[in-house]
Order: C-alpha cells, then structure tokens, then sequence
DNA sequence: ACAACTATTTAGATCATATCTAATCTGAAA
DNA sequence: TTTCAGATTAGATATGATCTAAATAGTTGT
C-alpha cells in the first residue's frame, strides 16, 4: 500500500498522522509475521529511531481500535499484532510456536441450537500441527504428543 | 469424574497426586468458565488453603504438558485454563470478554494448496459476537462498530 | 504564515502476571 | 518404615503493559 493511501486511513479513523503512527502501521502492513510490541519497537527504530516504547504501545492501542490492526489469539505472554488487511485464518506450530497466516475461507456456523440467544459476528480459524519447517526438521514419531511437543517449545 | 478417576489420570501422566494438584484438577473440571491462575489459587484456597500461588502455576504448566488441561488461545494478559474434557470450540464475548464453551463440530480443514507441506493436527474454531447476556442488555445498533465495542471492554 | 487547540509523544514510575531460587517437605515405591 | 525424586513454598526476580504529567507537534481556522 502506498504512504498515502495509509495516511488516508488513518485520517478516516480519526487518527492524526504522525511519524511514529504511520511507522507501526506501515510496519504491520509489509510484515507478514505476528510481531510483539517489543518487536516492532525495535524494528521501527531501526529505519527511524524517534518512537518510545509508550508510543509503541499507545499507537498500537488506537490501531486496534480503529480497526486497522488487530491482536491476534493466542496462548503466549506477548500480544502479537497484525494488520487487519485481507481476512484470513492462523496457523500455529506446535513445536516452534510460529504463526502463520492462512487463506480465509467460510467456516460452517455452529447450529441455532448451539449458539443460543448470542448474536455472531465471525468465526476464526486456528489450525495447529507442525510448520513447514518444523515438519522437515524432523517426522513426528508414534509417541510424540503433546507433551513432548510443548515441552520442545516452552524450552525455548 | 470422581477422585479416584481424577488420581488415576494424574498417576497415568507421571504426576503425583497431590492435595494442591488434585484440588486444580477438580476444579478445572467442574468448571465451566475459563479461570485465570490467580481465580484458581482464590478458588482452590477458598476451600482448604493449601496451595501457594508458586505451586499453582507449577500444577498448571505440569497439567498442561501432560494435555490434561489446556490454555486457551484468546488475546488477553492473563492465562485462562480449563480441562480438556471434551472437544469443544470457543465464543468470546465482543463487549464482556467473556469466553464460553461451544459444541464441537469439525470444521472443513483447509485446501492442500494453502496447507503446503505443513502438518495439520486440529482445528479449532474461535467464534466472535455477543454473549447471551450482553446480546439482550442492549442490542447492537447499526453505528456500534468495533470501535466502540472494544472501547466498552477494555473499559472493563 | 501564524496562532490556537488538542492529540500525541515521552521518560520513568508503576502495575500485573509469570517464573525462578533454593530450602523444605511428602507421596508412594520398595 | 525408609528412602528419595518429585512437589511445595515464600520471596525475589523477570517480563510485558499501562500510567503520569510535562513537553511537543498535527491540524484547523485566520
Ligand atoms: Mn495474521
Ligand atoms: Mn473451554
Ligand atoms: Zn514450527
Ligand atoms: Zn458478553
């Protein structure tokens, strides 16, 4: 997307354009990762060292709220962030905790009965297994379950 | 389940039955929320306080590895638990943040082609919206958009 | 171009949650 | 009953997120 057309979303969101604004989201916008607020503080300082962590945060703060990027679900520590772009699923590693992206597609909504009296909005996707990486790293074998995969991956 | 069942399943992952451990499990299982570490030590500590806030993490992290209780993927802070009993998909709560247990169904796994070489496990459904408390309080208006939503949760 | 107004940024303090340490205790096997 | 690896503990520490209040800078109107 080209710098103009994110300072016009931002503006429509009723966001002021600021450097350390346009930086993050210009940032989301090419990554095709799930970075944690410490990394895109790092990764934006780099190119242009004029944003504070609190800024970080703040900024990525107001982007959720407008609806540009949004806080991804997951089970670790570190909120993990990506811009709300184009709709799509996740994919998690079991072993290497990676989250991948993964094409959107229309998942079947739970019964009426199910759903009771609540009003849906959309249902996302987590898939888990192994990354393409992680996969080739090594086959998973008979008795490798879930406790050896996430002992492999809380291990760092 | 009954105690003896919960003390077979503990000893059936190589974890000793303890009064802290098994009072996690039990509640884990009777419950149908999804509690944080610090509900948990209140809860289990409510009944017979026995159990230090250290030793409830630690019950939790071994839990978890033996795939007898598993965090759940969602975006807030806070870890939130609950057994693995039954397969099950989740709804969060748009406005209350709210996490309640959906009925499982399998959901169609995702083309070969968007797969790659990864290994695909599971899939696990997150579905969005209003709980049913939140759905008859107020319902949503044309102009409610996630702005807004989020705003009234973070609000807590 | 300039002033005025308010949103934004900032460093550092503080809070919330999770993990580590190392001393002590205990479940369960023999 | 003895034994000892596994489990518990209080408190210290680490990590991630938010708050504070003073300084700065986009934007709008002139
Ligand atoms: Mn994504
Ligand atoms: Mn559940
Ligand atoms: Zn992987
Ligand atoms: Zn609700």
């Amino acid at each position: 997307m080209n710098p103009d057309a994110i300072k016009r979303s931002l503006a429509g969101s009723g966001l002021r354009s600021t450097p350390q604004r346009y930086a993050v989201m210009a940032f989301l916008m090419k990554q095709t990762s799930h970075p944690t607020a410490a990394e895109i503080f790092e990764a934006v300082n780099r190119v242009d060292p004029r944003s504070s962590r609190a800024t970080i945060y703040n900024n990525l703060r107001d982007l959720v709220q407008a609806g540009l990027v949004r806080e991804v679900a997951m089970e670790g520590r570190a909120a993990r962030f990506d811009a709300t772009g184009t709709r799509h699923h996740h994919f998690i590693c079991d072993r290497c905790g990676k989250i991948e992206d993964m094409d959107w597609y229309a998942v079947p909504r739970p019964a009426a009965a199910s759903l009771g009296k609540r009003v849906l909005r959309e249902c996302e996707l987590i898939c888990r297994g192994l990354c393409t990486q992680c996969a080739s790293r090594r086959a998973p074998t008979q008795d490798s379950g879930l406790k050896e995969r996430i002992n492999t991956w809380k291990k760092k």
